[in-house]
DNA sequence: GTGGTCTAGACCACT
DNA sequence: GTGGTCTAGACCACA
């Protein structure tokens, strides 16, 4: 399904979940669709049952999947889902720190743009 | 000088460096200017001296800012400094992280795009 | 602080994050107030860290508290929080379970609507 | 007869115990009335007939239905059943519990008790 | 089989 | 000292 990178300084369940909001809302994985069970997902990455429970947990809470004990995880309808106030704010903020980093590399503005231009580029497919 | 935010979920240590990254590459700081020393700082801010001597090494290493052995520490010629590459990349991907986070939320491209340029009018004064 | 009920059967953790809820609501906690630590309260309640660590990290993803790394975790601020949609829809949908409830065991509407006022005198201190 | 929410975060056999009983309660279903066997029912909503036994028996043990060997199951008579007292007490702390949710969102009395009159709208036909 | 919860104990970064 | 993460292994309810 995707890869973890073990050496990354990003937790891996942050990994897991950022992995699977990809697939959800990139539209490979659909509303209803079925993903791996903690325990499956667990043995294929590698990693302990608990850190992807942890994942399922907070993709769940975040409204991106949904559970039925006993069944299993699925994908939710995210197209439906109205955007948290809380959680744009919060992705506003990690913009605004992302540029001023390339600000405080003394980069001009306009290369600021081109990167920032390419990172859009690479999502070739959004909207 | 500037203020910390002891409620953000920001280390202290980084706030401490982005704020002096800001003063430097501003121009608010000069190159030759003498900074607080530690421990000075350190009462203003109300902090711990480790936490600003940990900030000030981070900043050293990364040539804002060099230290003169029994006369205090002062402000680094950024002008004159290459954008080292591998905290260009690494600055790179932030920007890529943040926006993957708008497109999560499931925001179109138009308003991704408005926010990014909303933080840039933030910066009148860049370039 | 307060006590839990290990012979009820919602979870620890549940019990932790509701009885927080009351306390921060209710202006007992206000904002700003540091509250105990995780491993204080784990200490206090009897119960293992990473319970009282789970209960802190669904309260601050709730936007109830917010934590600062090697600081402690603090009480926010719920007045200038917006209502998220999506739990308000899913407290909606929990009375309308429990009014059915009373439904179901036959008893009449006047009588659920005792139950129901009974329920709000208890709550003195609301609006 | 009804159907299940496969969705749903309830259990399944829940499910059919909420729906079992909203038509016995109703009068949809009367005293006497015969219902499926477990493995009609679980046959109609494709689920596990062990579920549906789970219900069935549940649903005796609280008194809607009866069963008589060789026969089949048959609704109760739930207007002559005395409504239980420990039931109703677990209804009660059921609403206690929801409108604490409410209460804990931050919303005001006035908009809560809004909400409880909509969902008694909802049972138009109560009483 | 599924996920949910809890315990126990380790290591890390930050203050 | 603080919280954050991960591992390991146990027990439970549900299907």
């Amino acid at each position: 399904m995707f890869e973890l990178d073990m050496k990354s300084r990003k937790a891996i369940s942050d990994q897991i979940i950022e992995n699977m909001k990809e697939l959800i809302v990139s539209g490979v994985l659909k509303p209803d669709d079925k993903i791996p069970s903690v325990r499956e997902m667990a043995s294929q990455l590698l990693v302990n049952p608990n850190t992807v429970a942890k994942a399922y947990r907070s993709l769940e809470a975040q409204g991106y999947i949904f559970t039925v004990k006993g069944r299993g995880t699925f994908v939710a309808d995210t197209q439906s889902m109205p955007v948290d106030s809380r959680e744009l704010k919060e992705a506003e903020n990690y913009v605004r720190d992302s540029i001023s980093k390339l600000y405080y590399l003394g980069i001009d503005k306009e290369r600021a743009k081109e990167i920032i231009d390419k990172v859009f580029e690479e999502r070739g497919d959004w909207k």
